[in-house]
DNA sequence: GGAAACAGGACCGACGTGGTACTGTTTCGC
DNA sequence: GCGAAACAGTACCACGTCGGTCCTGTTTCC
């Protein structure tokens, strides 16, 4: 499927709007209504930041969750690490709890390691955003550096995406 | 859950035991058995990529698959398309059959743009390597370009990945 | 002590995925 | 002409995940 959780894309809103409001405690409910989303779903991703160490909570009256940390350092991939766990594209380098690889045919795949390039690729590409630019609202576009590619690929008509 | 499907897999085996034949018609048993496959998730695959326009199908005795194509210019991106339809990261751009749009806080998600930016260059990432480059084995491994980026985030410390 | 708010779960329906099976239909070879 | 080989199409099912709800603590403030 290739698409991120809703779960996680909440996440990602709440995180943006604690970081606006960065050092505040700030209730669950707020988020929730802010954003026209469920309170349930909303706590259960604060929760899992929480785990994450992405934000502090504070219980009791007055209580909610609060962005601490310093939002240029604190990247999409950061963010996402917290609300996926871990995830690859494919479970190319999957180990199971038997020590042998998931992938039967690991040895002889020849898309192994294309998969593997892409995968950091895609998680190059988060690492490039701050939460701080979710929060401003300015856009860095992650590009890919054709330069990088293979000299033949580069001297093909193909080369020009 | 940001993970391609096994049959998304399966699909690029088989594409590319097909082009390391090209021209050739071989058979959906053939490939199981050389990837210790379960046939019939082949050959739904196959169909797939056929229906697809990738590869030609022969039917009757003898017949089977092959790939006729210029395997140069088929790229992962379009084996992928064909293998999975139409896909987004997030759902930001996808509009219902009532022609408005899935997500409900579209016009004030602070995520979109960002999101739009790395769907982007992921799909820019699979245009990045060919068939060819996947039967042969050669690896153009796509990496960001960082001077790409936004100047205010290239002259912080995180810039350096 | 009560209310507000987080913590940690169990729980459920819907859906997609991975896999199987069955019934055509086409084509080749005898 | 007939049977076997192989694709075409579709239905089916088990399973896991996802989106979402609910309930019972526990902490903290007033």
């Amino acid at each position: 499927m290739l698409k991120i959780s809703k779960l996680t894309d909440y996440g990602l809103l709440a995180s943006v709007y604690l970081a606006r409001y960065a050092g505040k405690t700030i209730a669950a409910r707020e988020i929730a209504q802010f954003y026209h989303l469920p309170l349930p779903m909303v706590t259960k991703v604060l929760k899992t930041l929480h785990q994450g160490g992405v934000i502090g909570s504070h219980r009791g009256v007055g209580g909610g969750y609060s962005f601490d940390g310093n939002a240029e350092v604190v990247t999409l991939g950061h963010l996402i690490a917290a609300l996926e766990g871990p995830w690859d594209l494919v479970e190319c380098e999957t180990f199971g709890d038997d020590g042998h690889a998931v992938c039967a045919i690991r040895g002889a795949c020849p898309s192994r390691r294309f998969m593997f390039g892409i995968n950091s690729a895609i998680k190059h590409a988060f690492e490039q955003v701050s939460l701080a630019d979710l929060a401003s609202g300015v856009m860095p576009i992650p590009i890919l550096d054709k330069s990088r590619l293979g000299k033949r690929r580069a001297a093909t008509a193909s080369g020009a995406v």
